[in-house]
DNA sequence: ATGAAAGCGCTAACAT
DNA sequence: ATGTTAGCGCTTTCAT
C-alpha cells in the first residue's frame, strides 16, 4: 500500500485538508504547520496520487498528442516542440501514433478523451468531416499542428504552404527555368492537394508556363520514392531543370539519384526542398529549403492549447507562422 | 457535465454494476441486458472515465517513457517500437524528454509514478547509483531500453555493444588496416565508456595493434561533430585508414567531410557506423553499419514490461538482442 | 488557519 | 444474472 494524504495527516496531527493545502501551495497554512507537514511528507516519502487528484479536480495536467509517426524526422521535431512547451506549463503528454490512419485517429481521440486529457494536439495529413465533427464534440480544447482544415472550425498552427511553393517556383523562374517539376506527397495528403498543387499551378500560370502532367510526381515522402521520382523525371524527353520537393527525405533521394546519374546539382538541376529538417544539412550539396519552423509549429500549438485550456481569450485561433527560403548548395544563388 | 455510468444505469433500468460489467466485457450479463445497456451507451455517447477507473482499480493502462530526446532519430525509432507494442497490449504512453539530464530524469520518474503509471521504460545515456536506487524503489516495474546498467538490478534490453565494436574492428583488421580510429560519443555516455572503449582497446590488443590516443575522438553524436572529427583525424601525420563511428549521424558528417577533402571512401578510408538508422541509406556511399535493431529494442523492452506488469515469470531480465554487420558502400567488402 | 464531510466516477467484493 | 455498497485518494465547499 502506498502512502496517502491520510497517512501524512495522521503523522502530522493535522487534517487531510491541511495536507492538501500544503501540497497545493495554498497560502492559508501557518508556516509552522506547513513546515511540520512538509517534514512528514519528506519522511514518509509521500507522493500525491495524480489519478485521485484528477478525479476530484477534473484536471489531469495531461494532454493528448496524436501524431502520424513519431519516427518520422518531420513529426519528431514537431513533437519535441509540443513536449517542451507542455513541460514548461507543467503538462505531461500522452503520445500515440496514428499512422495517418483515419479510423485509428478517430479511435485515439476517444481513448484520449476517455483518459480525461485536458486538451489534445492533433496532427494528421488528412482531416475529414468526421474528424471535425468528433473534434468539435470534444469537451476539451483541440489544436491542430501542421495540419490544415479549411473550414477553420478547429484552432490550428501552420505556415502558408501555398505561398511557400509559390516562393520556390518564383525563385526558379527568376533563375530562368521554364521546366520546373514538382515532387509532392500522396494525393491523400491534404496539404499536397489543397495547398502545394494549387500553389504550383498558380505560380506556373503567373510565370506564363504551361502545366505539364509529367512534371508532377507523387511520393510517399520517403527517400526511396525520391530516388524513384528523379529517375522518372530524368527519363523524360524534356527533362526538368528545377524541382521543388515537399519533403527533405525525398529530396535527399533526389539528390543522390541525380548524383548516381551524373546529373550535376545545382548546375544542371536545381532543387528546393521543404521542411528544413536537420536532414537538409546532411547531404552534399546542402539542400536549399523552404524553412518550415517545425519545432515552433509544435511549440506554438501547445502554447495555444494552454491558453485554450486556461479559457484565456485568443485573438486568432488559426495561426500562420512565417516561412522563408533558405538558399544553400542545391540552388544557384 | 459528462455522462457517467450512473446515467447509463438509470436510462437502462439496471444497476451501475451491470453497466460496469457490460463495459468491461464481464460474461455474467444476460445478452438481452447487454444489448439494452449497449444501446443506451451508444445513445447517450457514454465514454468510461479512465481516471475514475484508474483510481478504483489501481491500474491506469498507461506506462511512462523517459527518453533523452524524441527528436533524435535514434531514440525516435526506439520510441516507435515501444509505442507499437504498448498499443498492442492496450497501454498508452506518457512520453517525456529528459535531455539526458540527471536531475530531470529523477524528477520525471517521480512525476510518472505520481501519475500512477503501471510501468516505466527508461532510457538514459548514463545511469547512476541514484537512478538505480530510485528505480528499485519504484512500486511498478521498470525496464531499461538501450541503456546499460552493469549491476543488472534493473531489467533491460540491449545489444552487446562491446562485441559490436570488436566485430567492426576485426573486420577492419581483416581488410589489412592497422590505423583504425574510433569516433565515439561523449565520456558521459555509459555505453561509450563501458562498452565501446573497452571493446576498441581489447580488439586492438588482440590484433597486436597499439592504442593511439589521437585515434579516438569524442563527439556528441551530431553531424557537425562528425565533420569535426574527420577533420582532426585527417590532419594527423599518420592518418587513419578506417574509422568506427558510434552514431549514424556523426558518420554522415564524416563521410561528407571526407568528400569535401577529396578523401575517397572506401578506397582511402573505410567507415563502419553503428545504429543502422534509415540515415545509413541516405548517403553516398551508403554506410556499412553494425545493425542495432532499434525498433526491436524498444518493442522487446515494452513486451518485457508487459510481462513484468502482468507478474509473469521472465526467465532472463537482461535481454541481449543480436546484432550483425551490414556491409554497404563505405567499406571494401 | 484548520477540520469535517461530501463527492469525483468507477471497480470489486459481497449479497441476493 | 443482477444489485448494493464500500472504498480508491484526493479536492473542495462549508463550518468553525
Amino acid at each position: 500500500m502506498n502512502i496517502t494524504i491520510y497517512d501524512v495527516a495522521r503523522e502530522a496531527n493535522v487534517s487531510m485538508a491541511t495536507v492538501s493545502r500544503v501540497v497545493n501551495g495554498n497560502p492559508n497554512v501557518k508556516p509552522a504547520t506547513r513546515k511540520k507537514v512538509n517534514e512528514v511528507i519528506e519522511r514518509l516519502g509521500y507522493r500525491p496520487n495524480a489519478v485521485a487528484r484528477g478525479l476530484a479536480s477534473k484536471k489531469t495536467t495531461t494532454v493528448g498528442v496524436i501524431i502520424p509517426d513519431i519516427s518520422s524526422i518531420f513529426y519528431a521535431e514537431l513533437a519535441r516542440g509540443i513536449e517542451d512547451i507542455a513541460t514548461m506549463y507543467k503538462y505531461n503528454i500522452i503520445l500515440s501514433n496514428s499512422d495517418a490512419n483515419h479510423d485509428k485517429e478517430l479511435h485515439l481521440i476517444q481513448t484520449m478523451l476517455g483518459k480525461q486529457v485536458d486538451g489534445v494536439v492533433f496532427m494528421s495529413s488528412n482531416i475529414t468531416e468526421e474528424h471535425i465533427e468528433e473534434l468539435k464534440k470534444s469537451p476539451v480544447p483541440v489544436v491542430l499542428a501542421g495540419t490544415v482544415e479549411d473550414t477553420e472550425q478547429i484552432p490550428s498552427v501552420n505556415i502558408d504552404y501555398k505561398q511557400a511553393v509559390m516562393d520556390a517556383v518564383a525563385f526558379f523562374e527568376g533563375n530562368g527555368h521554364s521546366r520546373i517539376a514538382l515532387v509532392t506527397g500522396p494525393a491523400t495528403d491534404a496539404i499536397t492537394r489543397k495547398n502545394i498543387m494549387p500553389g504550383y499551378r498558380e505560380s506556373l500560370e503567373k510565370a506564363g508556363l504551361s502545366f505539364e502532367e509529367d512534371y508532377v510526381i507523387e511520393t510517399d515522402f520517403s527517400y526511396d520514392s525520391g530516388v524513384e521520382a528523379l529517375s522518372q523525371l530524368a527519363d523524360l524527353d524534356k527533362r526538368p531543370t528545377a524541382i521543388y520537393v515537399s519533403s527533405d527525405e525525398a529530396a535527399l533521394g533526389i539528390i543522390h539519384a541525380a548524383y548516381d546519374r551524373g546529373i550535376k546539382i545545382p548546375e544542371e538541376l536545381e532543387v528546393i526542398s521543404s521542411d528544413n529538417t536537420r536532414l537538409s544539412l546532411m547531404v552534399r550539396p546542402r539542400l536549399s529549403t523552404v524553412v518550415q519552423p517545425l519545432y515552433d509549429i509544435g511549440a506554438v500549438s501547445m502554447r495555444l492549447l494552454t491558453k485554450l485550456m486556461n479559457k484565456e481569450e485568443v485573438e486568432e485561433s488559426s495561426v500562420i507562422l512565417p516561412h522563408r527560403l533558405e538558399l544553400r548548395g542545391s540552388t544557384r544563388n
